[in-house]
RNA sequence: GGCGCCGUACCCAAGUGGUAAGGGAGAGGACUGCAAAUCCUUCAUUCGCCGGUUCGAAUCCGGCCGGCGCCUCCA
């Protein structure tokens, strides 16, 4: 994977396998979610599941940030995000909090995002973020200024403990450098250097949100928490840090500063980061106005939009461009990447069709492989792209190289030769579609179903029912060579968004878009 | 000003010095009551431009042009 830090892509090596800790920064839970956390919450749901598939026990941390995060954070003059948004909903707080948290996990659910182990909230680590403060203090590194406390950063830079750990050297930058050009550098209050910034602000008479310290009431300062919770649940150094490019500096930067105050240590052996996202070229920015949610996605309620967009379809647009490359969200990439979507949920659903009883367990590797290669060409054609999707997936989480394979192996699937091909190999070539397409990359079908000579699986919803008969229905009005019937069912079920797809074993199936 | 990224076919997008993955769209064929889907074939002698290193460069080096990000709240 690559490692922010080192710049380069290493290989992972856990600190205590099979386990493995990993905190993400989630958001700050004042506005309605956007495809931008979508694309972070996305990205580390794909390293959380492929960690879990190459079989470690992985506890997943990630926070929500509801207290503390200022709308100016360098010049500390900023309200607090929550806060003013309750001011304007004219609501409490943690109605604000609780709504927008709300939201979000719906939002990212819909795009079948796996829950994270743990998701820790500032407000609910007060205490333990004053205890890591009093820890900075005690090691010289920050200093009290009527009622707030700041982090020390020129004590830092200078003290030799923290030599091997450079401010700035997840981020590239150079103290100095910073120090002459940061614009913040001028009047910011009580802070003795620009760069300095708050661990605990002191709460003015207006702020409501406000706990009893050692310094008076106040809040903490918002890249505390990720320090607190990270070190309480995962220890004060674990395995992976996550997060939005946008957050290496200064958000990360400070993270590593003040892990190194309070516990003498760096808090992440492996950071990640994943890239922004453009919207017709351009940043997503609240000062540009072009921002999509994820509401308005899958409604297609946006002037940026020309139609709606199912999550499904986003997720797998999404996972066609690398986690650290800039992915630009247009209509015509949109549509495009609909229609692969489809394409590859079909060649699944072909490759499950084509062995009996499967194997679902686990994803072919290694031995299993050089068994299906036994088998001949098309063998040897199946295992070498379940191959490929192992080594692409193991090269800094892959994906686009992994669904290119899926599509190579989706097309060996539907050949004619397949059907009559060994029962190992169809075996594998199912198991491998849905391992890497469902359990890997997180991508199911919209809805789905099939009604025909086969009965169908168990279960079966008030639409399942009702197809069934429709299907039924329109089958018999084909027997009779009726087809002014059948294609008007085919043609009135389409603009209901159910498509119809004519097997050639008889049988029907259907697809809700 | 400092740090960094990107420019690959009509669109999206991989490409880690050895002769351009994949998806969408397009074209032709097979199959089909029709449609859809599927399968087969086809679609960049060329990777923003100009030099250099090399037997060999989309990949490395230098310069130029164009787009973008961070340094300021953002995932």
């Amino acid at each position: 994977m690559y490692n922010s830090l080192t710049r380069s892509r290493e290989r992972f090596i856990a600190l205590a396998p099979p386990n493995v800790g990993m905190y993400v920064c989630g958001p700050t839970v004042y506005g309605d979610p956007h495809l931008g956390h979508a694309r972070t919450a996305l990205a580390f749901d794909i390293v959380f599941r492929y960690l879990r598939v190459l079989g470690y026990s992985v506890r997943y941390v990630r926070n929500i940030t509801d207290v503390g995060h200022l709308e100016d954070e360098t010049a500390e003059t900023g309200e607090d995000k929550i806060l003013k948004r309750a001011r304007l909903e004219r609501v409490e707080p943690m109605e604000v909090v609780h709504r927008y948290t709300l939201s979000y996990h719906d939002g990212i659910r819909l795009m079948n995002c796996l829950p994270p182990s743990i998701e820790p909230t500032a407000s609910g680590h007060i205490i333990e973020q004053i205890q890591v403060v009093e820890r900075i203090i005690a090691a010289g590194l920050a200093y009290e200024q009527d009622g707030s406390v700041y982090f020390d950063l020129e004590k830092y830079v200078s003290s030799s403990g923290t030599a091997g750990s450079p401010y700035g050297k997840l981020s590239g930058k150079v103290f100095e450098d910073l120090l002459s050009n940061t614009r913040a550098t001028a009047g910011s209050g009580d802070k003795r250097s620009g760069l300095d910034f708050a661990l605990w602000k002191r709460a003015e008479p207006s702020h409501i949100m406000r706990w009893p310290s050692p310094w008076g009431e106040g809040f903490p300062g918002w890249h505390l928490e990720c320090t607190t919770m990270s070190t309480k649940y995962l220890g004060k150094t674990f395995d992976i840090h996550g997060g939005g490019l946008d957050l290496q500096f200064p958000h990360h930067e400070a993270e590593i500063a003040q892990n190194h105050g309070a516990f003498g240590a760096d808090p992440a052996r492996y950071w990640l980061h994943s890239n922004m996202l453009t919207v017709k070229g351009q940043k997503m920015a609240k000062s540009l106005g072009n921002f999509i949610t994820l509401e308005q996605m899958y409604s297609g309620e946006s002037p940026a939009l020309e139609q709606p967009y199912h999550p499904m379809v986003m997720r797998f647009f999404m996972l066609q461009s690398h986690y650290r490359s800039t992915v630009d969200f247009s209509n015509e990439a949109l549509k495009a990447a609909e229609r692969g979507y489809h394409r590859l949920m079909a060649a699944v659903e072909a490759a499950v069709r084509a062995t009996e009883a499967v194997n679902h367990q686990a994803i072919p590797q290694g031995p299993d492989l050089e068994e299906v290669r036994q088998e001949g060409a098309h063998g040897t054609a199946v295992a070498d792209q379940i191959e490929a999707c192992w080594a692409a997936m193991s090269e800094d989480f892959h994906t686009p190289r992994t669904i290119a394979a899926l599509f190579e192996l989706g097309r060996l699937v539907q050949r004619p030769e397949h059907r009559d091909a060994p029962g190992v190999v169809r075996d594998a070539a199912a198991r491998g579609m849905t391992g890497f397409t469902r359990q890997v990359l997180g991508l199911q079908p919209a809805a789905a179903g099939s009604a025909g000579a086969a009965g169908g699986e168990a279960g079966g919803s008030a639409l399942e029912t009702v197809m069934e008969m429709v299907l039924r229905l329109r089958r018999e009005a084909r027997e009779r060579r009726d087809f002014a019937t059948a294609d008007a069912i085919r043609d009135q079920l389409a603009e209901a968004g159910i498509r119809l797809e004519d097997r050639k074993d008889g049988t029907t199936g259907w697809t809700e878009s």
